[in-house]
RNA sequence: CGGGGUGUAGCGCAGUCCGGUAGCGCGCUUGCUUUGGGAGCAAGAUGUCGGGGGUUCAAAUCCCUCCACCCCGACCA
């Protein structure tokens, strides 16, 4: 490729409606234009990179086995009312209507459609283990798209779903996925972690997500550096942080404490540490009825150490405050216990209250709470002297920094990531609900057993800028790089011996199998250096007629790690070299 | 969905308070000069001032209304 034949726009502004960094660039950089709240063209230099990246994932899944298919955009409705989500999804999915007012989705994921599929195709245990695949565009109607194309609406994803006889064949598919997206993210060339994952409504331990280390990640991801336990945080157990409880040695106290309502204005006030507070939060759960109607509400009290948050992923697990987890109103609150917001405590509510404490919570001895009275809190409370064994001890808090390890074998450590995969056993989830049999071999039906998994495609541009970017741009990976080289020829117009080295390298380059660019716009120097080191091309080759005097070119690496001044004859195998090297992969730092 | 903010040339912005013929920088076009880190000079082109309605002799500016976009948001008692 030629570059007076290439598309570049690039703007030394950034539109002013950007905010993180790989949103910037890819728009200063000229890689995607934005058409809507959320909705993107994709130019050339981006497009480049995806198909890259897709190429990647076509590899590594044709290899282990999975088929790639196409399904559509516009999917019928009826699939969705089977599977139950054409309700249950919400405002997230794009419903559409064709002329003969005929309900329509714009496809968010495609389980629906893949077992409509799996139902009418796969008729025997001998057609099984089948894995399907697409990539393809989605539409998912976020509320608040954001981060340019790492939460757009419509995206590109590539998603694909196993079907297997029995659970233990499902996990052989998982496990096989497994390993094709190691695979694929270390092909791709990104620092990324492979983390438990919540399982939701399905249950058991079959799921990651496969997350790209980056400080804007908006996961959290709970490791341990020793061991290589990796979890997100929505589900990091979170050990208790004292060994027992001690014995109560203080009084119950009830002090005054004018207008401090937060744990920390308490602990100050009272100069004591924010480890020896209790955090009280009222919940409620609102127990409803067929038609969605309120039949009942109950409130509960859920206990924090003062310096921990509240998971709300792990109390929704809690039974019976699952359903319609929210925060009490501060009617229902004042209702049950007698004082307005900043004073609960766990002692004498006025109403009986479903009282649940982290486990932490459970071994303090002589804490501060929350008195149950505008004004006060109690110091020197104590479990089984002044109020009851809490009725649950669970583990309701986010881990956080230094926590013990699940394991056992060291400590906690927390990173950001960027969720780019996600693979899922779903069960037989889909196949119920659709009623989508094979015969097994005894001759009787049997629901498939599913699994699914995702990769988004246009989030690994945006986290791999993410990763990788510096005050001039983008640093690519090799491997998605939109050109993997760049020869820039400095005096085009006025040279015919730089015209002819620069066209002979490239020539070399493109030889050597380098997908590389020829910089023939005629530009001076320091604009195509600043446009390609905004693009983020690799690796980069600069003749001119001063280095030719002297016999060499130069070489440059986008990191900066590397300069040379190359004879001529071997610049193009120095770049292929180093191109190979770099091809080798990712950082894989670890799963759990 | 709630709160806040912004819409003026392709991009970044000024002008709005206090109504009076729409500006600056970058980019773009043409010419000359220049040519190893985002060149200089000269001459140009480009605007439904987000849309609609109203007030006024006169509206980017005041009023009403709609729209789009951006940011923050269960906050933890």
């Amino acid at each position: 490729m030629r570059a007076s034949q290439f598309h570049l726009n690039t703007l030394k502004e950034a539109p002013a409606d950007a905010e993180v960094a790989s949103h910037k660039l890819m728009l200063r950089a000229g890689m995607i234009r934005k058409v809507a709240a959320g909705i993107y063209d994709y130019m050339p230099l981006a497009l480049r990179s995806i198909r890259k990246i897709e190429a990647i994932i076509r590899s590594e899944l044709n290899r282990a086995g999975a088929l790639e298919i196409s399904m559509p955009l516009v999917q019928p409705a009826e699939l969705w009312r089977e599977s139950g989500r054409w309700d249950k999804m919400g405002p997230e999915m794009l419903k559409l209507r064709d002329r003969h007012e005929r309900d329509f989705a714009f496809q968010p994921t495609s389980e629906e459609v893949v077992t409509d599929i799996a139902r009418q195709e796969l008729k025997s245990y001998r057609q099984l283990p089948r894995n399907f695949y697409q990539i393809q565009t989605k539409f998912r109607d976020e509320r608040r798209p954001r981060f340019g194309v790492m939460r757009g609406r419509e995206f590109i994803m590539k998603d694909g779903y196993s079907f297997d006889r029995d659970a233990e064949a499902a996990g052989k598919s998982y496990d096989t996925m497994f390993a094709a997206y190691r695979g694929i993210f270390e092909r791709i060339g990104l620092a990324y972690r492979a983390v438990a994952a919540d399982t939701g409504a399905i249950g058991g331990d079959r799921s990651h997500e496969f997350q790209v280390i980056a400080d804007t990640g908006e996961d959290a991801i709970v490791y341990c550096p020793d061991s290589g336990y990796a979890a997100n945080i929505e589900l990091a157990e979170a050990l208790p942080v004292l060994p027992a409880r001690a014995a109560a040695s203080a009084p119950l106290v009830k002090v005054a404490t004018p207008g401090r309502e937060t744990c920390a204005e308490v602990a100050d006030f009272l100069g004591a540490p924010l480890a020896s507070t209790v955090k009280s939060l009222a919940l409620a759960s609102d127990e409803t009825d067929e038609t969605g109607r309120i039949v009942e509400t109950a409130i509960w009290l859920l206990l924090l150490r003062g310096d921990h948050e509240l998971n709300e992923v792990k109390a929704g697990k809690i039974e019976g405050l699952g359903a319609g987890l929210r925060f009490a109103s501060e009617a229902e609150i004042v209702d049950h216990f007698g004082s307005e917001p900043g004073y609960l405590g766990p002692i004498a509510p006025k109403k009986p209250v479903r009282i649940v404490a982290d486990r932490t919570v459970a071994r303090m001895a002589d804490f501060i709470c929350g008195a149950n009275a505008a004004g006060y809190h109690y110091t020197g409370a104590n479990w089984g002297r002044d109020l009851p064994e809490p009725d649950i001890v669970a583990d309701i808090r986010n881990a956080v920094a230094g926590d013990p390890s699940p394991d056992g074998k060291g400590l906690l450590a927390i990173d950001r990531g960027i969720e780019v995969g996600h693979v899922f056993y779903l069960g037989d989830k889909y196949s119920r609900a659709m009623n989508a049999t094979f015969l097994d071999i005894d001759g009787k039906p049997r629901f498939f057993e599913m699994g699914c998994y995702g990769i988004g495609v246009t989030r690994i541009l945006g986290a791999a800028i993410e990763q990788n970017n510096d005050e001039r741009g983008i640093v690519w990976p090799a491997a998605i790089a939109p050109f993997e080289a760049v020869v820039c020829a400095i005096g085009w117009g006025k040279s015919a011996a730089v015209r002819a080295e620069a066209t002979r390298l490239y020539e070399a380059l493109l030889a050597a199998g380098v997908d590389a660019i020829l910089d023939d716009r005629d530009e001076r120097p320091g604009v195509m250096f600043a446009d390609w080191e905004l693009i983020g091309v690799p690796y980069r080759l600069t003749v001119g007629e001063r280095g030719l005097k002297e016999g060499i070119v130069e070489y440059q690496s986008r990191r900066g790690d590397e300069q040379a001044k190359l004879a001529p004859s071997e610049a193009a195998d120095h770049v292929a070299d180093r191109l190979r090297t770099a091809l080798k992969g990712g950082i894989f730092l670890g799963q759990n």
